[in-house]
DNA sequence: GCCGTTTTCGGCCCGACTGTTTTCAGTCG
């Protein structure tokens, strides 16, 4: 069993630890963190690559000692420079790194004076009352130590973006209305799109920043704030989202954008495109020496630094500053380019046809798609419900309703149609909706033989995955990419906040490859067609134009798609 | 450990807040 891509990247990331507590050298340890997050966003697996005999030294960060790691741990499963890591630390030592307050160098601390390398010795010995004894540690760490160990709570349980939503748009609108503030945003990796966030950014611009300082303590979901000072503050609210607020001066707000956009990684290799130029960027603005030359805008940072405007769901350093310099940044899809839906189900047909048709009406739609499933309808019910979607398009008023179909691909590869005829449908939705455990080279066959289907439309959900409740499918997501283009089939991008599948890795290699995507709600009611967003959003993330997706066509293109997809 | 129109050595992003300290280290983002 070959290493995955995460595999590789948490033996990085371990090292990295390991080392930190050792004391080496900082950009060594950086060196391998910034491994560790390429090789998971890279889409395609290392192993692979290695396969095909690529030169992974091409990969921006990866040298010849790391891609010999690479390269060790694919074929062993582990690298020798972490065994004889674990020889001098504990190798659950790491663990206590995840609790807050506690860093490397009181780690190493709390190792060599106390033997302590797991939480649970952490806690006997704060118990005794050792802890506090130590240097640099205090009454108020230990503390704040024993709250942390006593609540159990994994440190890092992210949220899923519409959940960050739900609870940050109310509070930056609360903050807007405070009286003195300019502009109020959600920057961070919310501000990104990611598909979830571990906590919330907040910038405000205002010229008292101590009345913003005590409104947002003072908020009333705040169940704990951590720290406060005179621009900066971090909170918890109630349901254990932490938001950290940041008040800088108007004039600084572009600069301080793009700094608390981030993502960390594109702004470290920023400012090294910026110093090459002789220029210093931070959170206030631009400077070449003590003079600001930019910094009210994000447009003017970039200009700055004689860059394009990148948009931040580009910003993870994926290659997105190598486009940006050499003028091949892709135009992203945007909301307004979305011209239909190609899967929707109203739960009740009969009475929620209307309120869609309405809703995506507004929304500029043309077509929607509206998916009937297949194992749950009767012959009876399936005709009334398709007498419906032809009584509804008769009445025309400029949308198109689509038939479209759900079976689920069995575990042999075959669709499960029951006895319904595919002929009678303009698209054949197929899913895994039963045994996501299967290995992945069954798995892999299971879906590319159900893709050999002369009817086969749409893959939808490819990989099965559900936010902080179900892993992705052990699936060879490019094989299917490769598989989906050249049978002119669409792989499925459903926005619904918990799935969010395919995740934005793949989508790029759906670009690379010249896969169609079908950026879909999966709405089950019309106010689900919100959700679409979302799914723009990971969509923007995997580099997306509007060509790549299929639902940006008008209705005749899309005819000639669909029809192009039957064998 | 990586990298190069400052190129094989000597750099590598930058600032706020806290707690433990009497001027700053550690942590965090």
């Amino acid at each position: 069993m070959p290493a995955s891509n995460s595999d590789i990247a948490k033996v990085f990331d371990e090292i990295a630890d390991l080392l930190e507590i050792l004391d080496e050298n900082a950009f060594r340890i950086r060196a391998y963190r910034n491994a560790a997050r390429l090789i998971e966003g890279l889409g395609v697996s290392a192993g692979q690559m290695l396969a095909k005999g690529e030169d992974l030294t091409e990969l921006p960060g990866i040298g010849k000692d790391l891609a010999g790691k690479i390269r060790e741990i694919v074929e062993t499963g582990t690298c020798a420079a972490r065994e004889e890591l674990r020889k001098k630390l504990p190798a659950t030592i790491t663990t206590l790194l995840k609790i807050p307050g506690l860093g490397p160098k009181r780690v190493q601390t709390l190792y060599r004076r106390l033997d302590i390398s797991t939480p649970e010795q952490l806690y006997a010995a704060v118990k005794d009352g050792k802890v506090r004894e130590l240097p640099g540690f205090g009454e108020k760490t230990e503390a704040a130590l024993l709250q942390a160990l006593g609540r159990r709570a994994p440190a890092d349980a992210r949220f899923p973006l519409a959940v960050a939503a739900q609870y940050g748009e109310p509070l930056r609108a609360y903050l807007a209305k405070i009286p003195g503030v300019n502009d109020a945003v959600i920057a961070g990796s919310y501000r990104r799109s990611r598909e979830t966030v571990g906590d919330l950014d907040l910038l405000v611009t205002a010229k008292d920043s101590a009345t913003v300082m005590d409104r947002f303590c003072e908020y009333p979901h705040v169940a704990d704030v951590k720290s406060k000072g005179d621009t900066r503050a971090t909170v918890v609210l109630a349901n254990g989202l932490q938001v950290d607020l940041r008040v800088v001066p108007r004039t600084s707000f572009g600069a301080a954008l793009y700094y608390f956009t981030g993502s960390k990684n594109h702004n470290v290799a920023v400012r090294r495109i910026a110093q090459q130029r002789k220029l210093k960027i931070n959170e206030y603005g631009v400077f070449r020496g003590k003079r600001r030359v930019a910094g009210e805008t994000e447009q003017s940072v970039f200009k700055a630094v004689r860059l394009p405007f990148i948009a931040p769901e580009l910003r993870e350093n994926r290659g997105e500053l190598e486009a940006a310099q050499a003028g091949t940044l892709p135009t992203l899809v945007a909301l307004d380019d979305l011209r239909g839906d190609l899967n929707v189900s109203p739960r009740d047909l009969e009475a929620e046809l209307e309120t869609f048709v309405e809703a995506a009406r507004q929304r500029t739609m043309r077509y929607l798609a509206i998916t009937l499933p297949a194992r749950h309808m009767k012959p009876a019910q399936l005709q009334q419900s398709l007498a419906a979607i032809d009584r509804a398009n008769e009445a025309r008023r400029g949308l198109v309703l689509l038939k479209a179909v759900a079976v689920d691909i069995a575990e042999n590869g075959e669709l499960d149609a029951g006895n319904i005829a595919l002929d009678d449908f303009d698209i054949v939705t197929g899913a895994v909706n039963s045994a996501f455990d299967l290995p992945r080279a069954k798995q892999t066959r299971r879906v590319l033989r159900a893709l050999e289907h002369p009817r086969f439309t749409l893959f939808a959900h490819p990989t099965g995955r559900l936010l902080n409740r179900r892993e992705p499918c052990d699936l060879d997501v490019p094989r299917v990419i490769r598989a989906a283009r050249e049978r002119k089939c669409f792989l499925e991008l459903n926005s619904q906040p918990e799935r969010l599948d395919l995740p934005d890795v793949y989508c790029r290699v759906a670009r690379e490859e010249g896969a169609l995507i079908a950026i879909n709600s999966g709405a089950q009611r019309a106010a689900e067609l919100e959700h679409l967003r979302y799914g723009l959003g990971q969509a923007r993330r995997g580099w997306l134009g509007a060509k790549n997706v299929v639902n940006t066509r008008t209705v005749a293109d899309l005819r000639a798609l669909l029809q192009a997809t039957r064998l």
